[in-house]
DNA sequence: AAATAATATTTCGTGTACGAAATATTTGAG
DNA sequence: CTCAAATATTTCGTACACGAAATATTATTT
Protein backbone atom coordinates (compact mmCIF):
# COMPACT_ATOMS: atom_id res chain seq x y z
CA UNK A 1 0.00 0.00 0.00
CA UNK A 2 2.57 2.06 1.55
CA UNK A 3 5.33 1.60 -0.69
CA UNK A 4 8.25 3.65 -2.28
CA UNK A 5 6.88 3.60 -5.56
CA UNK A 6 2.91 4.41 -4.80
CA UNK A 7 4.50 7.66 -3.06
CA UNK A 8 6.01 8.70 -6.00
CA UNK A 9 3.50 8.08 -7.89
CA UNK A 10 1.60 10.43 -5.80
CA UNK A 11 3.66 13.17 -6.20
CA UNK A 12 3.84 12.79 -9.94
CA UNK A 13 0.30 12.60 -9.97
CA UNK A 14 -0.08 15.46 -7.83
CA UNK A 15 1.53 17.66 -10.72
CA UNK A 16 0.71 16.37 -13.41
CA UNK A 17 -3.12 17.39 -11.89
CA UNK A 18 -1.96 21.14 -11.30
CA UNK A 19 -0.03 21.26 -14.23
CA UNK A 20 -2.79 20.32 -16.65
CA UNK A 21 -4.56 22.82 -14.24
CA UNK A 22 -2.86 25.80 -14.59
CA UNK A 23 -2.41 24.99 -18.53
CA UNK A 24 -5.42 25.22 -19.08
CA UNK A 25 -6.81 28.22 -16.94
CA UNK A 26 -4.04 30.11 -18.40
CA UNK A 27 -5.07 29.04 -21.43
CA UNK A 28 -8.71 30.99 -20.88
CA UNK A 29 -7.22 34.24 -19.75
CA UNK A 30 -4.98 34.34 -22.53
CA UNK A 31 -7.07 33.43 -25.47
CA UNK A 32 -8.18 36.79 -25.43
CA UNK A 33 -5.03 37.85 -26.76
CA UNK A 34 -4.34 35.37 -28.92
CA UNK A 35 -1.41 34.25 -26.93
CA UNK A 36 -0.47 30.64 -26.02
CA UNK A 37 1.11 30.25 -22.19
CA UNK A 38 4.20 29.54 -23.31
CA UNK A 39 4.41 32.56 -25.29
CA UNK A 40 3.46 34.56 -22.68
CA UNK A 41 6.17 33.15 -20.83
CA UNK A 42 8.37 33.65 -23.65
CA UNK A 43 7.39 37.38 -24.24
CA UNK A 44 7.95 38.25 -20.43
CA UNK A 45 11.50 36.69 -20.75
CA UNK A 46 12.55 38.41 -23.69
CA UNK A 47 11.23 41.87 -22.34
CA UNK A 48 13.45 41.91 -19.15
CA UNK A 49 16.29 40.23 -20.94
CA UNK A 50 17.04 42.27 -24.18
CA UNK A 51 19.14 41.06 -26.88
CA UNK A 52 19.02 37.22 -24.96
CA UNK A 53 19.96 34.64 -27.32
CA UNK A 54 18.05 31.44 -28.12
CA UNK A 55 20.05 28.93 -26.09
CA UNK A 56 19.64 31.10 -22.98
CA UNK A 57 16.17 31.59 -23.79
CA UNK A 58 15.46 28.04 -23.52
CA UNK A 59 17.13 27.71 -20.09
CA UNK A 60 15.41 30.40 -18.67
CA UNK A 61 11.70 28.73 -20.07
CA UNK A 62 12.72 24.98 -19.29
CA UNK A 63 12.22 24.11 -22.88
CA UNK A 64 14.78 22.35 -25.37
CA UNK A 65 16.76 24.43 -27.93
CA UNK A 66 13.87 23.13 -30.77
CA UNK A 67 11.09 23.37 -29.20
CA UNK A 68 12.14 27.21 -28.06
CA UNK A 69 13.18 27.59 -32.18
CA UNK A 70 9.70 27.08 -33.16
CA UNK A 71 8.12 29.44 -30.40
CA UNK A 72 10.36 32.15 -30.99
CA UNK A 73 9.40 31.53 -34.89
CA UNK A 74 5.80 31.94 -34.47
CA UNK A 75 6.63 35.25 -32.17
CA UNK A 76 8.25 36.70 -35.46
CA UNK A 77 5.62 35.19 -37.33
CA UNK A 78 3.36 37.27 -34.99
CA UNK A 79 5.31 40.65 -35.43
CA UNK A 80 5.83 40.52 -31.80
CA UNK A 81 9.64 39.22 -31.98
CA UNK A 82 12.47 40.68 -34.13
CA UNK A 83 15.20 37.79 -34.39
CA UNK A 84 18.61 39.17 -35.62
CA UNK A 85 21.69 37.47 -35.86
CA UNK A 86 24.86 38.53 -33.80
CA UNK A 87 27.62 40.75 -35.72
CA UNK A 88 30.40 39.37 -32.78
CA UNK A 89 29.19 36.04 -33.26
CA UNK A 90 27.20 35.22 -36.16
CA UNK A 91 26.30 32.15 -34.97
CA UNK A 92 23.80 33.65 -32.20
CA UNK A 93 20.69 35.47 -32.67
CA UNK A 94 19.74 38.13 -30.48
CA UNK A 95 15.63 38.70 -29.25
CA UNK A 96 13.93 41.48 -28.83
CA UNK A 97 10.21 42.91 -28.67
CA UNK A 98 8.69 45.07 -31.25
CA UNK A 99 6.46 47.93 -30.21
CA UNK A 100 4.06 45.48 -30.59
CA UNK A 101 5.45 43.19 -28.61
CA UNK A 102 6.05 45.90 -25.45
CA UNK A 103 2.11 46.65 -26.29
CA UNK A 104 0.97 43.13 -25.97
CA UNK A 105 3.62 42.39 -22.80
CA UNK A 106 2.56 45.05 -20.96
CA UNK A 107 -1.50 44.82 -21.54
CA UNK A 108 -0.98 41.20 -20.54
CA UNK A 109 1.55 41.80 -17.91
CA UNK A 110 -1.73 42.29 -15.38
CA UNK A 111 -4.42 40.14 -17.01
CA UNK A 112 -2.20 36.79 -17.99
CA UNK A 113 -2.32 35.38 -14.85
CA UNK A 114 -5.90 36.64 -13.43
CA UNK A 115 -7.48 33.46 -13.31
CA UNK A 116 -5.27 32.10 -10.70
CA UNK A 117 -5.09 34.69 -8.26
CA UNK A 118 -7.56 32.30 -6.30
CA UNK A 119 -4.20 30.46 -5.16
CA UNK A 120 -2.95 34.11 -3.09
CA UNK A 121 -6.06 33.45 -0.84
CA UNK A 122 -3.88 30.80 1.13
CA UNK A 123 -2.05 31.53 3.84
CA UNK A 124 1.54 33.20 3.08
CA UNK A 125 2.91 30.51 4.97
CA UNK A 126 1.70 27.75 2.62
CA UNK A 127 3.07 28.87 -0.23
CA UNK A 128 6.54 29.88 1.26
CA UNK A 129 6.71 25.62 2.19
CA UNK A 130 5.20 24.76 -1.39
CA UNK A 131 8.69 26.96 -3.01
CA UNK A 132 10.87 26.08 -0.31
CA UNK A 133 10.30 21.92 -0.70
CA UNK A 134 10.05 22.41 -4.60
CA UNK A 135 13.20 23.99 -4.14
CA UNK A 136 14.64 20.82 -2.39
CA UNK A 137 13.00 18.58 -4.70
CA UNK A 138 14.64 20.41 -7.65
CA UNK A 139 18.19 20.29 -6.30
CA UNK A 140 17.60 16.27 -5.23
CA UNK A 141 16.97 15.47 -8.98
CA UNK A 142 19.70 18.24 -10.55
CA UNK A 143 22.35 16.98 -8.25
CA UNK A 144 22.20 13.19 -9.32
CA UNK A 145 22.15 14.23 -13.05
CA UNK A 146 25.26 16.01 -12.66
CA UNK A 147 27.41 13.01 -10.43
CA UNK A 148 25.85 10.63 -12.02
CA UNK A 149 25.26 11.07 -15.90
CA UNK A 150 23.62 8.77 -17.88
CA UNK B 1 9.01 43.77 -6.17
CA UNK B 2 6.40 42.08 -3.97
CA UNK B 3 3.21 42.30 -6.00
CA UNK B 4 0.47 40.08 -6.27
CA UNK B 5 1.75 38.98 -9.78
CA UNK B 6 5.31 37.91 -8.85
CA UNK B 7 4.09 35.71 -6.58
CA UNK B 8 1.95 33.87 -9.02
CA UNK B 9 4.54 34.50 -11.61
CA UNK B 10 7.02 32.61 -8.86
CA UNK B 11 4.35 29.56 -8.24
CA UNK B 12 3.54 29.04 -11.66
CA UNK B 13 7.56 29.27 -12.64
CA UNK B 14 8.27 26.92 -9.95
CA UNK B 15 5.86 24.27 -11.72
CA UNK B 16 6.57 24.47 -14.86
CA UNK B 17 10.59 23.87 -13.73
CA UNK B 18 9.87 20.70 -12.29
CA UNK B 19 6.77 19.42 -14.78
CA UNK B 20 9.45 19.75 -16.95
CA UNK B 21 12.56 17.88 -15.14
CA UNK B 22 9.99 15.63 -14.14
CA UNK B 23 8.87 14.48 -17.65
CA UNK B 24 12.63 14.34 -19.10
CA UNK B 25 13.54 11.99 -16.40
CA UNK B 26 11.08 9.59 -16.56
CA UNK B 27 11.36 9.87 -20.60
CA UNK B 28 14.80 8.39 -19.72
CA UNK B 29 13.20 5.48 -17.51
CA UNK B 30 10.81 4.47 -19.92
CA UNK B 31 12.95 5.39 -23.53
CA UNK B 32 14.51 1.61 -23.08
CA UNK B 33 11.76 -0.13 -23.18
CA UNK B 34 10.12 2.80 -26.33
CA UNK B 35 7.20 4.08 -23.61
CA UNK B 36 6.16 7.68 -23.00
CA UNK B 37 5.38 9.41 -19.73
CA UNK B 38 2.08 9.56 -20.77
CA UNK B 39 1.76 6.21 -22.26
CA UNK B 40 2.72 4.72 -18.95
CA UNK B 41 0.28 6.73 -17.17
CA UNK B 42 -2.39 5.31 -18.92
CA UNK B 43 -1.11 1.68 -18.90
CA UNK B 44 -1.47 1.85 -15.70
CA UNK B 45 -4.86 3.62 -15.35
CA UNK B 46 -6.11 0.91 -17.70
CA UNK B 47 -4.34 -1.80 -15.56
CA UNK B 48 -6.12 -1.12 -12.72
CA UNK B 49 -9.83 -0.21 -13.99
CA UNK B 50 -10.22 -2.97 -16.97
CA UNK B 51 -12.60 -1.96 -19.37
CA UNK B 52 -12.39 1.54 -18.70
CA UNK B 53 -14.49 3.95 -21.47
CA UNK B 54 -12.39 6.71 -23.11
CA UNK B 55 -13.72 9.85 -21.03
CA UNK B 56 -13.18 8.26 -17.72
CA UNK B 57 -9.57 7.75 -18.72
CA UNK B 58 -9.42 11.05 -19.96
CA UNK B 59 -10.13 12.10 -16.40
CA UNK B 60 -8.31 9.96 -14.40
CA UNK B 61 -5.38 11.08 -16.91
CA UNK B 62 -6.04 14.74 -16.97
CA UNK B 63 -6.05 14.88 -20.23
CA UNK B 64 -9.25 16.14 -23.17
CA UNK B 65 -11.11 13.40 -24.61
CA UNK B 66 -9.17 13.74 -27.95
CA UNK B 67 -5.76 13.84 -27.19
CA UNK B 68 -6.78 11.12 -24.84
CA UNK B 69 -8.34 9.24 -28.00
CA UNK B 70 -4.34 9.75 -29.76
CA UNK B 71 -2.83 8.14 -27.12
CA UNK B 72 -5.07 5.14 -27.23
CA UNK B 73 -4.42 4.93 -30.98
CA UNK B 74 -1.23 4.62 -30.55
CA UNK B 75 -1.16 2.14 -27.35
CA UNK B 76 -4.01 0.23 -29.35
CA UNK B 77 -1.37 -0.03 -33.02
CA UNK B 78 1.85 -1.04 -30.64
CA UNK B 79 -0.10 -4.00 -29.33
CA UNK B 80 -0.76 -3.03 -25.78
CA UNK B 81 -4.38 -1.79 -25.82
CA UNK B 82 -7.77 -3.63 -26.85
CA UNK B 83 -10.16 -1.24 -28.25
CA UNK B 84 -13.53 -2.90 -28.24
CA UNK B 85 -17.33 -1.54 -28.79
CA UNK B 86 -19.10 -1.70 -25.43
CA UNK B 87 -22.65 -3.90 -26.18
CA UNK B 88 -24.73 -1.86 -23.91
CA UNK B 89 -24.24 1.14 -25.02
CA UNK B 90 -22.84 1.20 -28.73
CA UNK B 91 -21.36 5.18 -28.75
CA UNK B 92 -19.21 4.02 -25.91
CA UNK B 93 -15.67 1.61 -25.98
CA UNK B 94 -14.10 -0.57 -23.62
CA UNK B 95 -10.17 -0.66 -22.81
CA UNK B 96 -8.19 -3.56 -21.66
CA UNK B 97 -4.74 -4.24 -21.33
CA UNK B 98 -3.28 -7.43 -24.18
CA UNK B 99 -0.76 -10.21 -22.55
CA UNK B 100 1.72 -8.10 -24.19
CA UNK B 101 0.51 -4.66 -22.51
CA UNK B 102 0.49 -6.82 -18.91
CA UNK B 103 3.49 -8.03 -19.21
CA UNK B 104 4.73 -4.16 -19.71
CA UNK B 105 2.85 -2.58 -17.07
CA UNK B 106 4.54 -5.22 -14.77
CA UNK B 107 7.97 -4.61 -16.20
CA UNK B 108 7.83 -0.69 -16.29
CA UNK B 109 6.20 -0.99 -12.90
CA UNK B 110 9.88 -1.14 -11.04
CA UNK B 111 11.60 0.73 -13.27
CA UNK B 112 9.47 3.21 -14.34
CA UNK B 113 10.47 6.06 -11.64
CA UNK B 114 13.31 4.59 -10.59
CA UNK B 115 15.42 7.78 -11.38
CA UNK B 116 12.93 10.17 -9.22
CA UNK B 117 13.83 8.08 -6.34
CA UNK B 118 16.04 10.70 -5.06
CA UNK B 119 12.88 12.83 -4.00
CA UNK B 120 12.19 9.51 -1.40
CA UNK B 121 15.13 11.58 0.90
CA UNK B 122 13.23 14.50 1.25
CA UNK B 123 11.80 14.53 5.14
CA UNK B 124 8.14 12.38 5.46
CA UNK B 125 6.83 15.48 6.53
CA UNK B 126 7.75 17.14 3.47
CA UNK B 127 6.09 15.61 0.84
CA UNK B 128 3.04 15.24 3.20
CA UNK B 129 2.98 18.76 3.42
CA UNK B 130 3.64 19.19 -0.39
CA UNK B 131 0.59 16.97 -0.91
CA UNK B 132 -1.61 18.97 1.18
CA UNK B 133 -0.62 22.28 -0.20
CA UNK B 134 -1.24 20.82 -3.78
CA UNK B 135 -4.89 19.86 -2.62
CA UNK B 136 -5.61 22.82 -1.57
CA UNK B 137 -4.81 25.03 -4.41
CA UNK B 138 -6.87 22.44 -6.52
CA UNK B 139 -9.65 23.55 -4.53
CA UNK B 140 -9.02 26.79 -5.00
CA UNK B 141 -8.71 26.48 -8.28
CA UNK B 142 -11.72 23.95 -8.97
CA UNK B 143 -14.36 25.70 -6.68
CA UNK B 144 -13.93 28.83 -8.63
CA UNK B 145 -14.45 27.08 -11.98
CA UNK B 146 -18.02 25.75 -10.96
CA UNK B 147 -20.02 28.80 -9.33
CA UNK B 148 -18.14 31.32 -11.47
CA UNK B 149 -18.16 29.87 -15.13
CA UNK B 150 -17.36 31.48 -18.53
C1' DA C 1 46.48 27.76 -43.62
C1' DA C 2 43.54 23.34 -43.90
C1' DA C 3 41.31 19.94 -41.49
C1' DT C 4 38.88 19.22 -37.27
C1' DA C 5 36.32 20.11 -33.23
C1' DA C 6 33.13 22.94 -30.81
C1' DT C 7 29.10 25.95 -30.55
C1' DA C 8 24.45 28.05 -31.99
C1' DT C 9 20.48 27.46 -34.37
C1' DT C 10 17.17 25.20 -37.45
C1' DT C 11 14.78 21.30 -39.52
C1' DC C 12 12.64 16.82 -39.22
C1' DG C 13 9.80 13.07 -37.37
C1' DT C 14 7.03 11.54 -33.57
C1' DG C 15 4.10 12.23 -29.75
C1' DT C 16 1.38 15.06 -26.55
C1' DA C 17 -2.33 18.75 -25.91
C1' DC C 18 -6.19 21.63 -26.94
C1' DG C 19 -10.94 23.10 -28.91
C1' DA C 20 -14.09 22.78 -32.69
C1' DA C 21 -16.32 20.13 -35.92
C1' DA C 22 -17.72 15.59 -37.60
C1' DT C 23 -19.66 10.94 -36.74
C1' DA C 24 -22.36 7.51 -34.47
C1' DT C 25 -25.54 6.10 -31.21
C1' DT C 26 -28.94 6.68 -27.49
C1' DT C 27 -32.39 9.32 -25.14
C1' DG C 28 -36.06 12.55 -24.91
C1' DA C 29 -40.06 15.56 -26.63
C1' DG C 30 -43.93 15.95 -29.35
C1' DC D 1 -43.00 6.74 -33.87
C1' DT D 2 -40.07 10.59 -35.46
C1' DC D 3 -37.17 14.16 -35.11
C1' DA D 4 -34.30 16.83 -32.04
C1' DA D 5 -31.25 16.95 -28.03
C1' DA D 6 -27.75 14.67 -25.53
C1' DT D 7 -23.71 11.67 -25.09
C1' DA D 8 -19.31 9.16 -26.61
C1' DT D 9 -15.71 9.06 -29.56
C1' DT D 10 -12.87 10.43 -33.55
C1' DT D 11 -10.86 13.66 -36.82
C1' DC D 12 -8.79 18.03 -37.92
C1' DG D 13 -5.78 22.04 -37.46
C1' DT D 14 -2.54 24.40 -34.55
C1' DA D 15 0.94 24.65 -31.09
C1' DC D 16 4.12 22.68 -27.75
C1' DA D 17 7.96 19.23 -26.66
C1' DC D 18 11.65 16.15 -27.43
C1' DG D 19 16.11 14.17 -29.59
C1' DA D 20 18.72 13.47 -33.72
C1' DA D 21 20.44 15.19 -37.78
C1' DA D 22 21.51 19.12 -40.73
C1' DT D 23 23.47 23.79 -41.31
C1' DA D 24 26.31 27.66 -40.35
C1' DT D 25 29.87 29.83 -38.08
C1' DT D 26 33.79 30.16 -34.87
C1' DA D 27 37.70 28.11 -32.44
C1' DT D 28 41.35 24.72 -32.24
C1' DT D 29 44.73 21.49 -33.83
C1' DT D 30 48.35 20.25 -36.49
Amino acid sequence: MNDPQDQLQKIVNSFRQLHQLFYQIRRKDLDEVGLTSIQFIVLKIISENPNIGLSELAQLSYMGNSTTSGVVDRLVKAGLVVRERCMEDRRSISLHLTEKGVELRNLTYSIGLKRLSPLLELPADDIEQLLTIHQKMIEKLTQRRETEPQ
